[in-house]
DNA sequence: TTGACTTAATAAGCACGTCTATTATATCGG
DNA sequence: CCGATATAATAGACGTGCTTATTAAGTCAA
């Protein structure tokens, strides 16, 4: 019997990998591509802002923002009312893999559910909501397991 | 709505950041955890078949068992019968905290599935058993090696 | 035996994530 | 205004994973 924790961590590192693969013919990771999708709904707003929406640590944005920026998919500008902070920006050529980025991520989508219907794909979503939301409240709730 | 390919990364590493934070109380990482569990049952194979356990390549799996080898709870000795190998074994060390990371273990997976019950944690499971099949099998986008 | 192929392990170099520490700037209380 | 504190971003060092390439040794066929 695999315990969850391994069944889980796997899972996602094969999902991962799949990700990879796909979006490394567009010159990007995953973490990059999910990055760029963001910032096609959510421009201009603080490094801050998209570590939070990433669930990253600022430090691991703003390395990845130091490569996809020298890639010239995205660009910094100074924040007019805040001279600690930079305002996050697509370039026009990052603009212009957003429709490749999504293809590559339903297609993943697509491949990863295949067998499973309808039913199974919202219990599969509503168990990994718990699961997250148990993990982000492990820290601070303490909470007892009866049965 | 949240793509399940975000959900089920976001909750894997969540997971990793749990299980990290459990053991680092050990002076280890959560891959180095897995690894000295999988030794506790499985001692004194090469390296490619721990590489093979983890589903990691190779050469990850060297890197891990350098810095475990130098925190004293593995050792390397030469293969008897092929002298490209090395065997790999647990110190005393090593042994002796193998307890304390299954109560890591056992205590994330408990924290994790809170207000699951026992239906919907073998459903989870077999949800995931399903994924990882189909993203194992998901090998039409990589570049092929042997036709 | 020789030569081709495979396999075990490692090296180099990169992406991504963490932690801790640091610099610069904002902000808030007195 | 000033000092304490908080926030934005970055630097350094490290662990883990990958790809690609290399070395050494085993294997198998001619």
């Amino acid at each position: 019997m695999i315990p969850t924790t391994y069944l889980l961590s796997d899972t996602a590192r094969l999902l991962r990998k799949a990700f990879d693969g796909r979006v490394r013919q567009l010159g990007m990771t995953s973490p990059q591509a999910r990055l760029l999708l963001i910032l096609s709904h959510s421009e201009g707003e603080n490094q801050a802002f998209y570590a939070e929406r990433l669930e990253v640590e600022p430090i691991s944005l703003a390395r990845m923002l130091d490569r996809m920026e020298e890639a010239g998919r995205v660009e910094r500008r100074p924040d007019p009312a805040d001279r600690r902070a930079w305002r996050v920006y697509l370039t026009d050529a990052g603009r212009e893999i957003i429709d490749q980025v999504h293809g590559c991520l339903n297609g993943l989508e697509d491949e990863m559910l295949v067998n499973l219907d309808q039913a199974q794909r919202s219990t599969l979503a509503t168990l990994l909501e718990t699961i997250r939301t148990n993990l982000t409240h492990a820290r601070s709730t303490e909470v007892t397991v009866n049965g």
